[in-house]
DNA sequence: ATGACCTGTTTAACAGGA
């Protein structure tokens, strides 16, 4: 079972990039973020073509998160809990039944938090803390979990070209660092350190500066794995050839094979 | 030239991204 990762930056503008991909990279989920459209104008029919079942959660102009699968859902959940106020749509939540059981895949939209002085970082932050909390309670089902999307965060500073530049920064902050931490520290693992042990392997490239030319990327798009997932987990990898593409997203694909 | 961006929206500048 392939399960990929993807913030398309715009499904309106990525729409023709998103399907190309699909058709060569054939994913059994993918989990798309920024797709910046409602729910009502998403192109489900266009992906439902191609053999997938979807589910959105959208959001006027920012974030949204979908999900799309070639099986069926059992139960779809959008939004994390929490937080009642808040508005935007940043996670979505899925189960699908296998021919050898379930397996729980979520698309997250982890809050960028910049600027630091603003109060997007504290949001970003207590954001982390209600995902903690939320993947407490599903590790406790003790089933097959793929915590899947981009998580705006640089996990050390050998998923960074040149990490002085990033010091700071909401992405590579000691607090963002301590949290991201915990997370994984329940007892999920980053799919792809624990495939590859090479450094400097990105996921997202800056549209500004020759960022892409020069290899000067981040890696900030992760799958974090319950242990029944890790048990199956046979190879993670990163699409960055989508990069190079006409009018690519910032993000590449990145994706799991699980044995299932 | 050593870096000059991209998307969506109130379609003209602006917000937000990372």
């Amino acid at each position: 079972m392939k399960i990929a990762t993807w913030n398309i930056n715009g499904i309106k503008a990525r729409i023709d990039n998103v399907e190309k991909w699909l058709e060569q990279a054939q994913p059994d989920v993918a989990c798309l973020q920024e797709i910046k459209s409602v729910s009502e104008n998403f192109p489900s029919e266009r992906f439902e073509s191609l053999g997938y079942n979807v589910a959105v959660h959208g959001q006027k102009s920012f974030n949204g998160v979908a999900i799309l699968s070639k099986l069926p859902f059992d139960e779809v959940t959008p939004g994390l809990p929490g937080d009642d106020t808040d508005e935007q749509a940043r996670y979505l939540e899925a189960v699908i039944s296998t021919a050898d059981g379930a397996v729980r895949v979520a698309a997250i939209y982890l809050p960028n938090g910049n600027p630091v002085e603003s109060d997007k970082y504290p949001y970003k932050l207590a954001w982390m803390a209600r995902l903690e909390d939320h993947a407490r309670t599903l590790l406790d089902y003790e089933e097959p979990l793929v915590l899947a999307g981009d998580y705006n965060v640089v996990p050390t500073d050998e998923d960074v070209h040149d990490s002085g530049a990033w010091t700071g920064d909401a992405l590579f902050r000691p607090e963002t660092h301590a949290a991201f931490r915990s997370i994984n520290h329940l007892g999920l693992t980053d799919a792809f350190r624990a495939c590859h042990g090479e450094s400097h392997r990105y996921t997202f490239w800056d549209y500004q500066a020759g960022a892409w030319p020069k290899d000067n990327g981040i890696r900030i798009d992760h799958l974090l794995l319950s242990a029944q997932a890790t048990d199956t987990l046979k190879s993670c990898t990163i699409d960055r050839f989508t990069r190079g593409w006409e009018r690519p997203s910032d993000h590449v694909p990145i994706w799991i094979e699980l044995d299932v």
